[in-house]
DNA sequence: TGAACGATTGAATAACTGTTCAATCGTTTG
DNA sequence: CAAACGATTGAACAGTTATTCAATCGTTCA
């Protein structure tokens, strides 16, 4: 059954989810985890971006289960396994480029 | 041709483009739109917010070009035209009912 | 073990965002 | 024309968010 305009409870999910790609430098920490898998500190040396900031925004990002951790040695690698999760990425950046 | 990491320029279009369905309201709004296109006060009343949070909403949808506007005597009517905000919209709420 | 490195954390701050309120605008219709 | 209705606007405020800084944690390796 479907509802007519949907309650609140779903919009605040889907705005949620919406918000994890809100940010101009999560954009770019996630456009560089997609492409390869990589530790805080690579990110935040290719992005310019301090190891702490990026810390920060990965941090909310794998509270949402979009991000996934695997320690190696010193570093901890994130990536980003879900492919509904990439398509959504993907397809926001795909209607950008198509202007 | 692909590139590494993409540019801050464009990383933050595409934050943009997702900041547009990044609130609880506008997520509600544009449902309500995407399904029926509606004047101000018929989306304000029927998901219980102030014209004027709507119309503040609506302008800033507006200026990204996500939503389209027809007056018709009184009113202004809102609608989403473009199928690519259509189905990135969608995407996002089928990723969260998938939970 | 302890120095070094990478990562995380919490607090503080500055900037941004959503909402409300009051005022105004544009169109219709009495 | 003037009243009524729907919509928009700008200012103000409260709440949120991104970033920085300093401190700490976990792992490695000399």
């Amino acid at each position: 059954m479907k509802s007519k305009s949907f309650d609140e409870h779903t919009a605040a999910h889907v705005a949620e989810l919406f918000r994890a790609f809100s940010d101009t430098s999560r954009v770019r920490i996630l456009s560089a985890i997609i492409e390869q898998e990589s530790n805080t500190s690579t990110i935040a040396e290719t992005l310019g971006l301090t190891e702490s900031a990026v810390s920060h925004h990965l941090r909310g990002l794998r509270q949402m289960h979009i991000v996934q951790t695997r320690r190696d040695g010193k570093g901890v690698f994130y990536s980003v396994v879900d492919p509904h999760i990439i398509a959504l990425f993907q397809q926001g950046f795909d209607h950008v480029k198509e202007k």
